[in-house]
DNA sequence: TATAATAATAAGAATCATTCTCATTCCTGG
DNA sequence: CCAGGAATGAGAATGATTCTTATTATTATA
């Protein structure tokens, strides 16, 4: 491990927040300014294929990575793209009961509107009628 | 509707093949040798957005085109990467059973092992193992 | 400690799917 | 027949990611 590695690990260690590798990049920035881009991605690849995070791929997205390694889903706010862990319990369970194919992942979205946004809307909307 | 688009649509409604634009592309260029790629992508993307075909959209592989409108889930093969419609009934009320903000829609594709690609490892396996 | 072997890095080129731009072509209605 | 709007083809631009390579750091060991 690298002083470089354990700096990447900590970063994502010390929040609960899904992070791209362009956010972990800046974060590191501030700490090694010589970092580079593409070291920061073959490292994060590095630790998800190593179990020790997880990498989220989302469609047309950056991918998030996160510390959380037990099994969950996320909800994706469809205005700011924020994502949220999500657990919906027995979910594994119930999509093999209805699936007759043997399953061996499953990857599930769940797109909401998150409170901030969905009170900046309302504000938006207000603006609105008043003018 | 010019005739492009007329053929566009035929491509997608003759068959229940999930298609990416590209392989629209070839098929429709058989027809038509000028047709540009960009003009397929803008017609598919113009006909998902008026709900007259569906897009499914993956991390990290092109998008597939398809004309099942019905809500319904996927299947994607982890070795050749096809896609196959998938019902699971009832998923989207476990779901919001399960979940405690109000979802608006959600994505789910189950990955498995298809058959064709199934008996092509165990040949390979076999054949590993008479050598 | 010096050194050879190995691993990790920075920088930027390459890739892939997709979208965008814009000059040209095609239609359609008057 | 012609003007104006819509659609097209070609290729440039984009964004996220991966790949390449020359350079630098780290180790193990003699």
């Amino acid at each position: 491990m690298t002083k470089l590695q354990t700096t990447i690990l900590d970063i994502l260690y010390q929040t609960t927040e899904h992070l791209t590798a362009e956010q972990v990049f800046f974060r590191l920035k501030e700490l090694m300014p010589s970092i580079s881009l593409s070291t920061v991605y073959r490292n994060l690849n590095q630790f998800a294929e190593q179990k020790r995070i997880r990498r989220i791929q989302q469609a047309h997205k950056a991918d998030y990575y996160e510390k959380n390694l037990i099994p969950h889903d996320h909800i994706c706010c469809i205005r700011c793209g924020r994502i949220t862990d999500l657990n919906v319990k027995g979910l594994s369970d119930f999509l093999q009961k209805n699936c007759d194919v043997p399953i061996i992942s499953f990857d599930l979205t769940v797109n909401y509107l998150c409170h901030a946004c969905a009170s900046n809307l309302l504000e938006t909307t207000q603006r609105k009628e008043l003018s």
